[in-house]
DNA sequence: GGCTTTCGCACCTTATCGCTC
DNA sequence: GGAGCGATAAGGTGCGAAAGC
């Protein structure tokens, strides 16, 4: 075991030992099931077929990918693989990329703007085909300067721009909490807003904010907090509200984990959510139902987001005119609401 | 805007500007700094390398790997991305990949046999120069396939046959977690499994049933249950466990969402955990900490099983002999076992 | 003879044109 | 004149051999 070199077979190996020329056997290979006809006669369409079969050949992707300039490739930046949002994102852009025949470059940037540039000329080094941003800040400099090389993009989870995007319809989702949360009474009500670049915590918190002020019910600045999207931050964030007088009886979280930490600080203060404090998450990761004081939550359709998304890249990259999509969110009512 | 052809930058272009050939351009351009004495003249070096700053030169990796058999491309496959402990050791295999200047494919596998099969072949399609596998099964079957193929690969997380993998030392981590609850009192405790085919299921379920075993205690095969790895997976296997009499008074989960799952199960019992019911976890996932009932937890390297991973597979790629790793686990006492 | 540079081909595939019966 | 196939070139890079000074 080990050094045991099979050489390649290529359409070389095939043509050789068919007796054909290695353009004929090319032509048929790729030919397209409605244009099969003219690439050669039945019966060597079928000897080609039938040895690349038994040999198992596999087109070099290098070698068509330099001749055509294409090369099926895309790349994914998003913030972090680890925030499961974005990962569930990635699968349904996999699962559409799957399907398209096309492969996925993805890469964390961390929401770090030189990361993002330097990991962006690195699949652009690798001639992608097109990109998929789950990064975009919403002032779209960056991206501006990207659609300005001609290379073809689309966002998913944050809008940015006139730049194509494929979201979940956010203020609609901050509008939904709010009206849940003004359904149930609450009108002392505080939000844990996310980071303060991102589309999705800002509409969602503008979704929100205006539901209130249109019911009457104005919510002050001083109770709009700014943390990064995760449990820490949502901790942290809770923290600042949970010293304000009077005590929002309501916290709105613009991401479920963010939600599960302002429920942890609640407890810390010997605040019971859903009795004592009402608290509204956002995506409706599969954690949320399973928690011990299962989570109401906004669903966004992160997988389809990611899906979609990729199916607007292919259609973008076919030269289509395409337009941004908004996707509806749903609210979960569950117990960290209603008690 | 939109259709604007600059034609790329190659080495002709540099060439033909400089008055010089090609394949002086080639040598200069990437040999490395000890060797860049014999490439050129001082003097055409510098010109070389100002034009190709200049125009922005950036090698075809197609026609660099066409012509050297290398892509400097490695394939990652997972059981699913979403789930953060696979998405955080694929953090770890990118920053050292980046580090190496090669890229990464990752895919989702889902556990499921015949994707593990279908998208190994993609990547193999894809001419990779090597494999990491963090879904392997304990039985080696598939991997020996590969193995025999010549592809050279690493698993992370999961260890199986004698293949080089880099995973925590899950059976000392399960004694860790034996130990602390031994300490504690814990005379009848119950294990949350995971899926049986998996090594850091199987190994930390052993470390901590074999350390029950030795204290003279040992832990009956009713109280093992086996799920999948999630927060449903383990409040399915705690609610079956809690049906049990006598009630356990702590339960191992291999897995934190598991483990979180687990005290959903126990608080819809009227159990709370880490005072009436003890529940430790397995990873020390950022959430753990953050939890309104922070969980004890046996921490696992995650970034960094992903990170010597890909180390481990740039020597093997280079023709090293390598030898599989483990890595310590560390116990991390919280309120869920505590009170 | 050593340093610098050029030449030519190979890597594998595909697009287009042209030949032959 | 059309069906079936071959010939040729090109895409960008890199390496060995050989040439120029």
């Amino acid at each position: 075991m080990g050094s045991e070199h099979k050489p390649p077979v290529t359409l070389r190996t095939l043509a050789d030992q068919l007796g054909l020329h290695v353009s004929t056997v090319s032509r048929v290979l790729h030919a397209k099931p409605d244009e099969g006809a003219r690439a050669a006669s039945e019966a060597t369409v079928e000897r080609i077929r039938k040895l690349a079969d038994e040999l198992g050949y596999r087109p070099n992707p290098h070698a068509t990918s330099l001749r055509t300039r294409r090369s099926n490739l895309v790349g994914v930046l998003v913030p972090r693989l680890s925030d499961i949002v974005l990962a569930t994102i990635y699968e349904g852009i996999e699962e559409a990329a799957a399907e398209h025949g096309l492969s996925t470059f993805v890469t964390n940037t961390r929401d770090v703007p030189d990361v993002q540039r330097a990991r962006t000329e690195m699949v652009l080094g690798r001639r992608v085909d097109g990109l998929i941003f789950g990064d975009a800040y919403i002032d779209a400099e960056f991206l501006s300067g990207i659609a300005a090389r001609g290379v073809p993009f689309v966002l998913v989870s944050r809008r940015a721009g006139e730049h194509p995007s494929v979201t979940c319809d956010d203020y609609q989702g901050g509008r939904l909490a709010a009206e849940h949360l003004l359904s149930l009474g609450h009108r002392t009500v505080a939000v844990v807003a996310g980071e303060p670049y991102a589309s999705t915590g800002i509409d969602r918190t503008a979704g929100f904010v205006d539901t209130y002020r249109d019911a009457g019910v104005p919510v002050p600045g001083s109770r709009i907090v700014h943390t990064p999207f995760d449990a820490r931050g949502g901790r942290l964030g809770a923290e600042k509200l949970l010293t304000q007088h009077p005590l929002p009886s309501a916290i709105f979280a613009v991401n479920d984990f963010a939600a599960i930490g302002a429920i942890g600080a609640a407890r810390d203060r010997g605040l019971r959510a859903g009795t004592d404090l009402a608290v509204v998450g956002f995506n409706d990761t599969p954690l949320a139902a399973e928690l011990p004081i299962p989570l109401t939550t906004i669903r966004s359709p992160m997988h389809e987001m990611g899906y979609r998304g990729l199916s607007l890249l292919v259609r973008l990259m076919a030269g289509e005119d395409v337009e941004s999509q908004r996707l509806a969110p749903t609210l979960m009512v569950r117990a960290s609401s209603t008690g």
